[in-house]
DNA sequence: GTCCAGCTACTGGTATACTAGTATATGTCA
DNA sequence: TGACATATACTAGTATACCAGTAGCTGGAC
């Protein structure tokens, strides 16, 4: 771990902080672990930043109990790396890591799919759902497409009533985010594919088809493989 | 949380932990979290035992700092319910959790079965497993068979190169075999009925049957919730 | 006897001080 | 000039003290 003079850190970690508001009323953990994992996700923490505690309890004005617990937890799911008596750092980005959290994602999905297509869905509930996506594909949005994705999946995940299931696909699309937010660009037209997908999922389950839906939805999560191999072409 | 007078306490937290021997040169946190985790799983500390961090720590003689990490991770996975300000005990027995619980696992798992199905796996290292199983199977010695369905399943997983999804199988398997290990009646013959899902799933996998090989080890997996139901029978 | 206010003893959450370990910088010697 | 021992400034791990919130106990009003 190199000892950073003031001006050698070319990271300022007090920007990359700016926004952070502590509400003293509520536990401190869960809100410095939000803060810390989506500044990892959306990158403006970069991989390899070092992140000590000293200095980041310092700026957010906290004390490093609670900050070191919400480390712990990142690092818990791979998104810091904690070296003792050394200190931690964001973790780099891993395709190896990004292509078993997919690994992961696809299989649990997968078999949220099975599942609802042995008990049926509220498929009227998806229907606004479905015609936002479709809309948003069309003028080619990826960043409402997007948020509608995650709603989509995420409501067939309540409906199969399997939420520490979808914790767990919570836990892992950080890697997948991460990565895709790293490479937004060559996605054009992915969107529509995508809302394909899930109308051909949707047909499946509402078929009955258990085995045709976990086969849908497994190739639908496994796509994003393909957006991390043209990724993985560049320097 | 009662207030408990010292002979209210029926439980004896002290003999409890009894074994608990911290090694001063090895970090503290990983090691207290895996002799309660254990002590979880096994049932020495039945669900709804009360786990008081000033108690835990003066019993084991360590600070609350590195056992509150412990404990924390332990809430995390759902075996020790935290209520801020008020007591931390062990999370009862669910059945709707441990149900889950098996769900990710089988679908886990039926992932890494069919990845073997494809990139195909080095039989000659399982031979000698499935053979100790059978052996153990016959003569009905659950225990020993325990032991290497576990190597079994873990070298599935190293073959599979799916590390982080390996752990978040144990991680849930902890709901599982804390239900297993409180029904050990009733497993009569349940041996030799998964040597042979063993086995099943082996020559699926050999003969590049992907999909077979998933639904072998989802059904073998699932089989666990007969268990389950055959357990909820009782008072 | 019943009910309710307030006391008390406990809890986990947080802040802080101290410890032990590591990597870099530095100075010294060949 | 180079290698090597030592000093130093940092790290995360741990211990401890304090804080705020909760629940059961206790005693008095009725």
């Amino acid at each position: 771990m190199p000892r950073l003079t003031p001006e050698a850190s070319a990271f300022d970690m007090q920007a990359a902080l700016k926004g952070v508001a502590i509400d003293r009323a509520r536990s401190i953990g869960p809100q410095i672990y939000d803060a810390l994992r989506s500044r990892i996700i959306d990158n403006r923490f970069p991989p390899g930043t070092a992140l000590s505690e000293k200095e980041v309890a310092r700026i957010c004005d906290i004390s490093r109990t609670p900050l070191r617990a919400a480390i712990q937890d990142l690092a818990g799911e791979g998104l810091i790396i904690v070296k003792p008596q050394v200190g931690s750092v964001v973790a780099p980005h891993d395709a190896a890591r990004v292509r078993e959290a997919i690994f992961i994602r696809a299989a649990i999905e997968a078999a949220i799919a099975r599942r609802l297509a042995e008990t049926g869905v509220d498929e009227a509930a998806l229907a606004p759902v479905l015609a936002a996506q479709k809309a948003a594909g069309e003028r080619d949005d990826y960043l409402t497409f997007f948020r509608y994705d995650e709603q989509f999946h995420s409501m067939l995940a309540r409906m199969a009533e399997v939420p520490n299931a979808w914790q767990m696909v919570q836990s892992v699309k950080a890697h997948i985010d991460r990565q895709r937010l790293l490479l937004m660009s060559s996605i054009t037209g992915r969107s529509m594919r995508a809302y394909e997908d899930h109308v051909k999922l949707i047909e499946a389950i509402s078929r009955g088809d258990a085995s045709a839906a976990a086969a849908v939805m497994r190739d639908h999560v496994n796509s994003a493989l393909e957006t991390l191999e043209a990724g993985a072409q560049g320097p």
